[in-house]
DNA sequence: GAATATAGCGAACGATCGTTCGTAAGGTAA
DNA sequence: TTACCTTACGAACGATCGTTCGCTATATTC
């Protein structure tokens, strides 16, 4: 009996702390990971948990780099393969809207929204991560309305960053009625407003 | 010597300590706010801190409550005055933009933005103070829209809950950009898609 | 089979958390 | 002056924080 881990099993234990603790972040925030309560959620020992990392800092770090994984797969693998254009922007707002509205694959709501509102005034290694995730989302989402203009699908003199701001924005505010209001008909609103921003609505 | 505080002082030594707490949780949260740390910064006891609140969610509240206070008299009653309409609209989106973008009135960023996140999944008395305070703001905007609508400034077939979500999306992205990036388009940015929410732009 | 590396444990560390208690010092009212 | 009431203090409380240490047991490599 008492079935030891083998080396297999290791990278896996490592795993499972990264997916627990996003989940923990989810409802009390990067810094509300606790390595006791962690360790107590995993049976583990506080020693046994923290020597996978170090430093609470790296167990953050590795937990939100958890969280853009899943925004790459919800998000935005799901337009890869489509040609560039309007029909791809659309669908790539879409997806975002399922992402923000999914509570299973999304509890607490946007990772990365919440990160940013938790660390955009302290410094450190987290910030740095947080903000440049953000910045390389926002530049994305810029080429790919760049990309729908090239099409041809809209205007030649369109504000491709006033747009990805602007989609940015409902989507930010999307994300903040459906957490704190738990308000259903939030994803419609979004969905509206962001065809709207696109053009692609009377 | 060794001054002691009248009755008088007394109240204002509250507002210090709510003070100072406004400022801490502009940078760590409402969560991050602790008794000792602003026991330290007021040249206080941590039994003398917490003696005016009972308790640190007390202190919490109070904290936020401060916090909409500013919000009322920086954004609200800068229009109030005004003869409902358009121009009443703008003139609110104009001085929330001033809110937003101004570190001395709004330091670390719209205050109730950041509690929302913070609190959205979580129960407790803050995150319900929070959700009403939200739901507050989103019915005043909508008011404010419907006025717009009733003097003409808009179509009749205007969806004013779909303005006021609109407007509060772009609002809560331009705060995030602002926070998180420094980036001091993001003010005219803001303003540029909310005249066009408003129809106020070709 | 011997040597090495890795994973995880239990225990302990100093620090800080929110909160409680008893007390001293002033202001206020009789 | 006497009797309160408020304010704030110092000290201590148990709990929990992140981190470190030495040790055991397994897996891997020679």
């Amino acid at each position: 009996m008492s079935p030891r881990r083998s080396a297999q099993d290791t990278l896996a234990t490592r795993d499972k702390i990264v997916d627990r603790a996003r989940l923990l972040a989810a409802s009390d925030g990067l810094e509300g990971i606790t390595i006791g309560r962690l360790a107590d959620d995993l049976g583990m020992s506080k020693a046994g948990v923290i020597g996978h990392f170090g430093t609470k800092e790296t167990l953050q770090l590795a937990t939100f780099a958890a969280a853009v994984d899943v925004f790459q797969h919800e998000v935005i693998d799901r337009v890869t393969g489509m040609p560039p254009g309007l029909d791809r922007l659309l669908r790539l707002c879409a997806a975002w809207l399922d992402y923000l509205d999914d509570g299973n694959v999304s509890p607490g709501g946007c990772f990365l929204t919440a990160a940013a509102s938790e660390f955009d005034g302290r410094p450190g290694q987290v910030h740095d991560a947080v903000a440049k995730a953000g910045r390389r989302w926002l530049r994305f989402l810029e080429a790919q309305v760049r990309a729908a203009v090239d099409a041809g699908d809209l205007p030649g003199d369109t504000d491709t960053e006033q747009i990805a701001f602007e989609l940015n924005g409902i989507a930010v505010g999307t994300n903040q009625v459906i957490q704190l209001h738990h308000d259903p008909r939030a994803r419609e609103r979004g969905w509206r407003a962001m065809r709207r921003v696109c053009g692609a609505l009377g």
